[in-house]
RNA sequence: GCGGGAGUGGCGGAACUGGCAGACGCGCAAGACUUAGGAUCUUGUGGCCGAAAGGCCGUGGGGGUUCGAGUCCCUCCUUCCGCACCA
């Protein structure tokens, strides 16, 4: 950066433009005025745009500023548009990274986290975004995180919050579980690369999402419109609705054991079941075994199933493997024993923990059959082409949309279809079994073993057994001195201060909980407490969220634009609609779902890849408003790249970008003068020269179509490349002075700077100081484009013959086709080519093109 | 495997409901101003043929609908993302 001395704003030779001046001396102007600060007005409409809460981690870098210059233009363009405006900020401020840095540097976590913050937000403050900073909320805040706390009481009377033992990452040498995050190499412990991960069963806490499964996909349907489909679809798929069956079958000649249920969407298959198959922590397991001969060789090879990691995409790649239990299960249906075995692709988490196979109609059941040997069974033949054969089926036949039943007993000839119905009731009926849906969902463990984070309210006492922290003893604060050492159980356990407490009930000696939350319960709600952010009282007042979220602003209830990455598409998106649920039936709130718009912007990229610290090619946000200045920064994020693309960071492009704000500074500063002691221009002012006609015409055809970028389109690319060429266009009509009134200079002009301003704000103000406004640009609307004005009188008509090209005439606007045809004969291209052939068709399409079909 | 995007000059990208493909910017080239230019201003810049006028080709490949297709339909290819032994 120091070589760095004749471009950029290093550079003040040939103009004025001073962005470090300017946007400091904007900064505090807009700060004194109190610009951004907002109240709830029930006579205003009311606008909330929101920006994903960062984790103040590392370096601020362009891929952050894209996210909040995306968001600062929409709340700026709202607040022109005369909405009051709801743009808060804050910082999710717990998590792991936090108490890794503070181990590794021998600090605090706090401290670690607070630097961060302060150097998060004087970044911000840098560039300008119109954040109502009254409102900053860090969740890792006693204020904030004890309302963490309030909500889990509220869930755990409800019964949606609860305890039970878990399957999870659990590496033996910290003694600590694991996110899937930190689980590495296919199985292996982050901190310890030579130790493989054990699954393992802990107590944890669970806070019931499964409760809401139907509402989290029904309600889907709502967002239709405001979200992105693929995020809906991705929602979708992550609840993982499943209408099927669960059918009983009974165990043969094992005392004690049985019956096994499975769940199955394919019950009209059930006559091709040829055998069970258990996963391998089925809870029945252990009885079926009791007494097996095959007892012997299943215990060590159910020792590698178990053993093996919980991390989902090493399942995937998992050979399948099984073992025969050396029992019988019965076929409620034909009564036909069939063999029952453990297969290491069964979930215990998903359905019962048992399926049945169907080799003939399954394309996995088909490989682990032919794998053992098992039986193949045909019971659903297709309606057109050649009859199946079992032995010789290499793939399954698993239509379910056509064919028909055979070798199923009384169910034969119906299509599956009809069978899946019909089967399922006879089942019930008999009672053996019923039509079930089941949820790809679960229940969300939000326990950790750490100290950086919420700690849960629950206290275990000898006598009384758990015991809920009252609400008047909230907030349940950390210990200010934990040891961390990274390893053990939880920090907070080896924390004597901490864990030794008496017991609300009894009074007696008792013990805290030393899990903390999950920090994704802090982001859950956070959007709802800027509306309130200093309530000791309550989370928020009902009112004021009200206000923000349920009053009529631009749409339906929720957040009116939420705005971030699409990584969070499923986590912390069904999360907050989880909360918001749950917030709904306490009556804190009225609405259904949280976020009524939700746009996911791309990252931005250096060599193809996300910046991120790790990978060493992050731009630093700071020096890049050192270089350019804020504004030149902001519009190269907007310029550069659609906001929903990924964005591959230039060096060089970011150049045009600072030569453009210098034209536009160098233009303005030469007719200042002349502007500024004028009253406001004339909006309607008619044109009296050519010039001037010009100029007016394309400033405000530029302003309609870059409103409707900015509104309803978020083009904020193609908004920028209009008013670059609007200024083009001035510049090419310079000298202005010649033929160009002051007041229709000052009309072009200022246009000019109001559709800069949601982009770069500072230059826009120092802009409409020199034209000579003594109030700033943040109380100007955003103007209107005037119709009269925009019109062309003349057009340029496209003339093809045959589909091509051929020529161009110029007719007044509206034009009729005889003329137009009249003319377009007489253009010598279009004669070159049509003269002598017949004209079959004509299209015509006013004002742009007219098509001579000819033959031959 | 299932689901969803994306494919346009040397590069980032425009093209709204089918109607001049390549706006705008970067880069590159030439010129003006200048002691100088990496500042500024002007001009040019998809490919091929041509001195020019002009012509032909051209939006991942192939096919189709249409007077007309980057845009609609079918099909294939490439690539990115999400979920993934989900019964």
């Amino acid at each position: 950066m120091a070589e760095q001395t004749t471009t950029g704003a290093g550079d003040t030779g040939a103009t004025g433009y001073d962005p470090q001046k300017v946007e400091a001396k904007w900064q505090n102007r807009w700060a004194e005025a109190r610009v951004f600060e907002t109240e709830a007005d029930p006579s205003k409409p009311k606008y909330y745009v929101l920006e994903m809460l960062p984790y103040p981690s590392g370096t601020m870098h362009m891929g952050h500023m894209r996210n909040y210059a995306i968001g600062d233009v929409v709340a700026r363009v709202k607040r022109m548009r005369g909405f009051n405006v709801l743009h808060p900020m804050g910082w999710d401020a717990f998590g792991l990274p936090a108490e890794n840095a503070a181990i590794k540097n021998n600090t605090h976590p706090r401290v670690w986290t607070n630097n961060n913050i302060a150097q998060f937000q004087r970044v911000l403050r840098r560039f300008g975004f119109s954040y109502d900073w009254r409102r900053e909320i860090s969740t890792c805040e006693p204020e904030y995180y004890r309302w963490n706390q309030w909500f889990f009481l509220r869930m755990l009377e409800k019964g949606l919050a609860y305890r039970k033992n878990s399957r999870v990452n659990w590496c033996p040498k910290c003694c600590t579980v694991l996110a899937n995050e930190q689980v590495v190499n296919g199985g292996f412990c982050w901190r310890h690369e030579d130790t493989r991960v054990e699954a393992r069963e802990i107590e944890q806490w669970f806070l019931k999402t499964t409760a809401y499964s139907d509402q989290l996909l029904d309600d889907l349907k709502q967002l239709e419109g405001g979200w992105p489909e693929r995020v809906i679809l991705m929602q979708q798929n992550w609840i993982g609705k499943s209408q099927g069956a669960k059918v009983k079958f009974g165990v043969a000649d094992a005392a004690g054991a049985g019956p096994i249920e499975i769940f199955t969407t394919r019950i009209d298959t059930i006559y091709g079941a040829t055998a069970i198959i258990l996963a391998p922590a089925h809870p029945l397991l252990a009885k079926l075994l009791a007494g097996s001969s095959a007892r012997a060789d299943a215990e060590p090879k159910l020792a590698k199933m178990r053993q093996t990691s919980v991390k989902t995409e090493d399942l995937a790649t998992l050979e399948k493997e099984g073992f025969f239990t050396g029992r019988y299960a019965i076929n409620p249906f034909n009564e036909q024993r069939i063999p029952i075995w453990v297969g290491n692709f069964v979930l215990m988490e998903y359905g019962t923990g048992a399926i049945m196979a169907v080799p003939a109609h399954d394309a996995r059941d088909l490989e682990f059959c032919r794998k053992y040997k098992l039986p193949v069974r045909v019971v659903i033949q297709p309606l057109e082409g050649e009859e199946l054969i079992a032995e010789k089926m290499t793939e399954p036949f698993d239509e379910h949309t056509q064919g028909k039943l055979v070798n199923s007993g009384p169910f034969n000839g119906l299509s599956p279809v009809e069978a899946i119905a019909k089967m399922a009731a006879f089942a019930e009926q008999k009672g053996f079994g019923q039509a079930e849906t089941i949820y790809r969902l679960r229940d969300w463990g939000i326990s950790r073993q750490r100290y950086w984070g919420t700690p849960i309210p629950v206290i275990y006492c000898p006598k009384d057994g758990m015991v809920a922290v009252p609400d008047k003893d909230l907030p349940v604060l950390l210990p200010p001195n934990p040891k961390l050492t990274g390893e053990g159980e939880s920090p907070l356990a080896g924390t004597a201060e901490f864990v030794n407490t008496t017991c609300p009930k009894c009074g007696g000696a008792a013990r805290r909980e030393t899990d903390t939350m999950d920090t994704f319960v802090d982001s859950s709600w956070y959007f709802y407490r800027y509306c309130d952010p200093h309530n000791d009282k309550a989370p928020f007042e009902s009112a004021k969220v009200a206000y923000w979220f349920e009053s009529a602003g631009a749409g339906p209830a929720g957040i009116d634009q939420y705005i971030g990455g699409i990584t969070h598409a499923i986590l912390h998106l069904l999360y907050s609609r989880f909360w918001c649920k749950v917030m709904r039936d306490l009556g804190l709130v009225r609405h259904d779902e949280p976020i009524a718009r939700l746009f996911t912007q791309g990252m931005v990229q250096k060599g193809g890849v996300a910046m991120s610290k790790s990978r060493g090619n992050v731009v630093g946000a700071e020096e890049m408003a050192q270089k350019y200045g804020a504004d030149t920064g902001r519009l190269y994020t907007l310029f550069a790249a659609p906001p929903e693309k990924d964005l591959e960071w230039s060096e060089e492009s970011i150049e045009g970008s600072w030569r453009f704000l210098n034209r536009v500074y160098r233009l303005i500063e030469r007719h200042a003068s002349a502007v500024r002691g004028l009253k406001d221009a004339n909006v309607g002012a008619a044109a009296a020269s050519l010039k001037e006609k010009t100029l007016l015409r394309k400033v405000h055809q530029t302003l309609r179509r870059v409103t409707s970028d900015f509104e309803t389109r978020w083009h904020f690319n193609s908004a920028i490349a209009l008013i670059m060429e609007v200024t083009n266009d001035i510049y090419a009509q310079e000298p202005l002075e010649q033929g160009v009134r002051p007041e229709v200079r000052k009309e072009v002009l200022e246009l000019l700077t109001l559709m800069l301003a949601p982009m770069t704000p500072h230059l826009a103000e120092e802009l409409w100081e020199m034209m000579g406004h003594t109030e700033g640009l943040w109380k100007t609307g955003w103007p209107a484009f005037n119709q009269e004005l925009a019109r062309e009188d003349e057009v340029e008509i496209v003339v093809q013959v045959g589909g091509r090209v051929r020529g161009r005439v110029k007719v007044t606007a509206g034009a009729g086709e005889e003329e137009v045809v009249k003319l377009a004969l007489a253009d010598a291209g279009v004669a070159h080519h049509a003269d002598g052939k017949r004209i079959v068709k004509k299209v015509f399409v006013r004002d742009k093109l007219l098509n001579l079909v000819v033959a031959g």
